[in-house]
DNA sequence: ATATTGGTTCTTTTTAAAAAGAACCAATAT
DNA sequence: ATATTGGTTCTTTTTAAAAAGAACCAATAT
């Protein structure tokens, strides 16, 4: 993993502009690399000479978030931490976050006493109606569409 | 706009967790609920009893975003920060993660060796290309529907 | 031409988030 | 039964982001 420190790097900082942890950035590039898409806590730890509370923030930080999963092996203590790509799709995420923002605006569009200027909220807030029921429906295309592709292997 | 104090408070923290500072997520909601959805700059101050640096750089956030635009009438100096309520869509803003996550993995998977588990970043890949065309495609689509019930007034 | 308004920018202070380090705990190893 | 490993959690320190306040500047008002 040691060639890869400084894509490691620039990646990450792509992330942290997105909000993650500088530390929470790193492991998730990291495991994008790692073989398997997987690692450990020392691993981890040795690699960022970072503090173990550091790394652990980190990776409940990316379970919470469901980006990682963590898994453990013929009954050893150690824990493996591996990225779920899946839900690297961000589906989950966004596809909440639509529905945030559209009750949001349901909400205020209900509260708010101005009479003339309800229209644009109310185009706005089918918009949001509208990507929270095409994007599942797109995420299901995609995986019939890798599950396709896969066939021919 | 007195009325709708605690309502801001309340839609602005939701704001603030997807990483909006505490005086742009106020000002923004402020605007949803605001006629004509804007505002002026002292408008603002007095509102919210912060500093005129702290409007200020909240102003110049949403700007820079293009989530507000800032225009002046009739010749008078003072402006009015008006919410662009299409670009509240957060398509670009979308549109333009979906491409940076697609080149990330990308330019991960050029240079990663490990040969064993490149299928599951392409899938990735695949995915990212997929909604970064189909999401100007819904938008296009969201325009034309409410175009069309426009007819109707 | 000078004064005022409507902001912006720079520096300092405050506040919040991240990381460090020590203490701890549960699970397996011996 | 005791020791060690693989972490987590709590408290303190560090670092970064946000806000305050003063100084400033450009545009209009007088």
């Amino acid at each position: 993993m040691e060639q890869y420190r400084a894509k490691i790097e620039e990646h990450a900082d792509v992330l942290e502009k997105m909000g993650f942890s500088p530390v929470g950035a790193r492991i998730y590039i990291y495991l994008l690399y790692a073989p398997d898409h997987q690692s450990t806590f020392d691993d981890l730890v040795n690699y960022f000479k970072v503090s173990k509370s550091a790394i652990s923030n980190g990776l409940k930080y990316l379970e919470t978030i469901k980006l990682i999963i963590s898994k453990t092996m013929h009954g050893q203590r150690k824990r493996y931490f591996k990225m779920d790509l899946e839900a690297n799709t961000g589906a989950d995420f966004a596809i909440a976050r639509l529905n945030q923002m559209r009750n949001m605006l349901e909400d205020i569009l209900q509260s708010r006493k101005e009479d003339k200027d309800r229209q644009e909220l109310q185009d706005l807030i089918t918009f949001y109606k509208m990507m929270a029921i095409e994007y599942p429906i797109l995420l299901e295309r995609w995986r019939r569409t890798i599950a396709f592709e896969k066939k021919d292997d």
